[in-house]
DNA sequence: CTGGGGAGGGGGCCC
DNA sequence: CGGGCCCCCTCCCCA
């Protein structure tokens, strides 16, 4: 006895899980766009993503290899057998697809593309750049020798009819995750996903169109991080906090913002009437170590912009709003693709802090530390970010949805906008003294060691400030602390940092990424120096002195905070 | 209830 | 780019 349609049926149940996110436990990354997948999907359709998945719930792809627009015909084929084509001539589709798919070895996939190739009479290596988002030939080449390689051995007519038996014969055992996938909150975007999407269950209609670009080295999680690191964090936290706030804020937020990007707004059929815009192509892709874990390089963006979709309101805005608090996919920010930006848009209620509202109305960059104080006063960690800001508004602009943050002139595109700021001088980016920056830190630089003490240590001058440094690096860094842009943003919440580094840190909390641990009580820290500092607990060490009481802390904040109370007046 | 301490976490910034 | 430190905010516990 067989049902006849129990293999179908069953993909058909998991595709519109990863439409909702539901029990998704991997998120690859691709370029700029993160996908939420279920592992054993995945695993089942591939020995490369077997291999991927077995250790990693966080995965990132070869952007030379694939990209967004195709990854998601890919996903979608992997859940539903079935091919959909996109606006993109079939010819370029297909070699893109071929080379994807060579890539992460769906060697059924690659067979149709290349059928579908020679049946077109191309050679689906004679031209590069088929990828929608300008792929360097290279990834051609690439495919073309992988491509080789690939055994396939069914008629791609076939393929429909055998894939989810295909599928079946994989599993893997690994389901945790180490981003929670508290993800049922979002289900009500199911439907409005799929019924846009026209072409029925599949799951182009939303489960793979999370266009996030992540912009960080995702590999600073420890490798082993997964289950035990995030059980471990909740119960941690769970236990030492006992707040769902403390407790859940990393993963939720983490998982939340997937979801929604992944599932929450119908956003299909804009991506496919509009390439994705992703604003990384002007960068090399220095390819160097091949497939995951490889660090999304956005090289210094002196770009620094905002896009509003003032579409939001009207179509998914106010769904999302009466829809409830599912949490508003707070991912993307940047030039993302239009289904990022509705994602965007339609978690843009109340909730979703994209930038200072002072900001996009002022048209420029306030210091953002009003930015900063008014979302943590709201009180809530990282989460922050995604609830915020009663009565936020989207600000309309009319069709100029990209708005240049210095000056605060709106254009229709993000190419315009681009190259409307390389307009800028970098002089343009300085802000006067008694200008906008300033305040807080200047203020209370009063102890750092950067002011003008030993000339002859500290050669190199800030031209606009009176600090000084060792060596040409440093003053290079401190100075972008005067320019208005923050070319570093934050794609999950749209924070924009000044330094790398910081928005990789700060990316690593929205993932809940915590690489450090206690050998003591299995805590989880997202920095060495919380570790250090957390050890203090366990050994007793109180090195911090109160001068005026004799107090003793373990940490120096503490006996800052504990000085404080000497010396105030009440 | 309140204030103080302990501690987790985030951002800025220098090295 | 990561480490380290500083500052801040926040939460929890407890007296």
């Amino acid at each position: 006895m067989e049902l006849p349609n129990h293999a179908k049926q069953l993909l058909l149940q998991l595709n519109q899980q990863r439409a909702k996110g539901f029990l998704c436990d991997v998120i690859i990354v691709v370029e700029n766009a993160l996908f939420r997948a279920h592992k054993n999907i995945l695993a089942a359709s591939s020995m490369y993503f077997k291999s991927l998945v077995l250790h990693d719930n966080l995965i990132n792809l070869d952007t030379d290899m694939v990209n967004p627009t195709v990854f998601r015909q890919i996903l979608d084929f992997i859940y539903t057998g079935k091919l959909l084509t996109t606006d993109q001539p079939g010819e370029q589709n297909f070699n893109a697809l071929l080379t994807a798919a060579s890539y992460l070895q769906l060697h059924d996939l690659a067979a149709l593309c290349r059928k579908k190739l020679k049946r077109n009479g191309k050679s689906f290596a004679g031209r590069a750049g088929g990828l929608g988002v300008g792929r360097p030939a290279r990834s051609q080449r690439l495919s073309t020798a992988s491509v080789i390689q690939t055994r396939y051995s069914g008629s791609t007519e076939g393929m429909k009819g055998s894939h989810s038996k295909e599928l079946s014969k994989g599993k893997v055992s690994d389901d945790e995750v180490f981003i929670s996938s508290s993800n049922q909150e979002n289900s009500h975007s199911l439907s409005r996903g799929a019924s846009k999407n026209g072409s029925g269950s599949s799951g182009s209609a939303n489960g793979s169109t999370g266009d996030q670009e992540l912009g960080l080295d995702l590999s600073k999680k420890s490798p082993s991080l997964p289950a035990a690191a995030s059980q471990d964090d909740m119960q941690h936290s769970e236990s030492q906090h006992g707040s769902p706030q403390s407790a859940s804020a990393p993963a939720a937020n983490s998982a939340s913002s997937f979801d929604e990007s992944a599932v929450g707004v119908p956003q299909s059929t804009a991506d496919s009437s509009e390439p994705i815009d992703m604003d990384v192509g002007e960068e090399s892709h220095s390819l160097s170590e091949s497939g995951q874990r490889k660090s999304l390089r956005h090289s210094a963006r002196k770009k620094e912009w905002i896009k509003r979709d003032n579409t939001f309101d009207r179509k998914d805005g106010g769904k999302d709003r009466e829809e409830g608090d599912g949490l508003p996919n707070g991912i993307l920010m940047g030039p993302l693709s239009k289904s990022a930006e509705r994602s965007l848009g339609g978690a843009y209620g109340p909730e979703l802090p994209f930038q200072c509202k002072e900001e996009v109305e002022n048209g420029k960059e306030n210091s953002d530390d009003s930015c900063q104080s008014e979302s943590e006063s709201g009180g809530h960690t990282s989460a922050n970010y995604i609830y915020r800001q009663e009565g936020f508004e989207p600000v309309a602009y009319g069709d100029n949805l990209y708005v240049c943050i210095p000056c605060g002139k709106g254009f229709p595109s993000s190419e315009q906008l681009n190259a409307h700021v390389e307009t800028h001088t970098e002089e343009d980016l300085y802000i006067k003294e008694e200008g906008t920056y300033g305040g807080k830190e200047e203020a209370e630089d009063l102890s750092n060691p950067n002011q003008p003490y030993g000339a002859e240590s500290r050669p190199f001058k800030c031209s606009v400030c009176e600090k000084s440094y060792k060596d040409p690096a440093t003053l290079r860094q401190h100075e972008k602390t005067h320019w208005l842009t923050r070319p570093f943003p934050c794609n999950i919440c749209g924070k924009m940092f000044t330094q790398r580094g910081t928005m990789t840190r700060h990316m690593r909390s929205h993932l809940g990424l915590k690489p450090f641990a206690c050998e003591e009580c299995g805590m989880r820290f997202t920095r060495q120096y919380r570790l250090t500092e957390h050890m203090r607990v366990h050994s007793g060490e109180k090195p911090y002195e109160c001068q005026l009481c004799g107090g003793k802390f373990t940490q120096q904040r503490n006996l800052i905070s504990h000085l404080r109370m000497h010396t105030s007046p009440t």
